[in-house]
DNA sequence: CTCCGGATCCTCT
DNA sequence: GAGGATCCGGAGG
């Protein structure tokens, strides 16, 4: 494994996370995301992602995306600066983290979606009790997110400064699968939209899972 | 192994 | 009021 090494320059990582968050997912592969917390420090190899892009970008339009009806409260981070933290909470119970992408003013993120521990392992375990083995306790968008300890508190914080930590890989990944993206429901998860990249034989990324279909809702009278 | 339901509450319509 | 960028445990093959 290549060790990962932020650019002398922060500017320069910032800069190079402002563009499209499609182009910018797969190189995401590899770098290190870091929580420093009360607790303890935990640090993430990122190994699988989405790419959501934001309204507005008529040659990308992405119904699957959160920004897709245009800025809410919960999404108002996803039209920030770019290296910021988008964390929302959902199923009444998990939160989920992106890297904001894309300049200010333009909606763009990646979705953490599965890592490796790479620091800070039994603080991780201890967080994510219910892990079976240690590529458990990232496998997975929500598990990331509770294994760094994210929560919408962290929503729109710098994710490029303390208490976090980003290094990109030195070099990017050479082998990078790409496919759906999991458990969007209509025409976002469809193949149209093959904005999912992992590494591909990763013990930690996560299992493919297809949106749960709606049943088909009945209409009283 | 796969499939399925329940948990649980914030967000936007 | 409906549905969700999910996870987990239990049932069945």
């Amino acid at each position: 494994m290549t060790v990962p090494s932020s650019p002398a320059d922060p500017d320069l990582l910032r800069e190079l996370l402002s563009g499209d968050a499609r182009r910018i997912a797969p190189k995401l592969l590899g770098s290190v995301l870091s929580h420093n917390s009360h607790e303890g420090t935990v640090a993430v190899r990122i190994t699988e992602v989405e790419a959501y892009m934001g309204p507005g970008d008529s040659l990308h339009p992405d119904p699957g995306s959160h920004t897709f009806r245009g800025p809410t409260a919960r999404n108002a981070p996803m039209f920030g600066p770019a290296g910021h933290l988008y964390v929302y909470f959902t199923y009444g119970m998990h939160y989920c983290a992106n890297i904001v992408c894309g300049p200010a003013g333009i909606a763009s993120a990646v979705l953490l979606r599965a890592g490796q521990v790479v620091e800070g392992l039994h603080l991780a375990g201890v967080r994510r009790p219910t892990s079976k083995s240690v590529a458990d306790l990232a496998s997975g968008p929500a598990r990331l997110a509770t294994a760094l300890a994210l929560t919408t508190a962290d929503s729109g914080r710098d994710a490029l400064s303390e208490p976090f930590d980003l290094r990109l890989p030195e070099t990017p990944a050479l082998d990078v699968s790409s496919g759906p993206r999991v458990g969007v429901s209509g025409a976002g998860g469809s193949e149209d939209y093959p904005w999912r990249f992992w590494l591909p034989g990763d013990p930690t990324v996560s299992r493919y899972k297809a949106a749960k279909p709606r049943p088909a809702k009945f209409q009283s009278r």
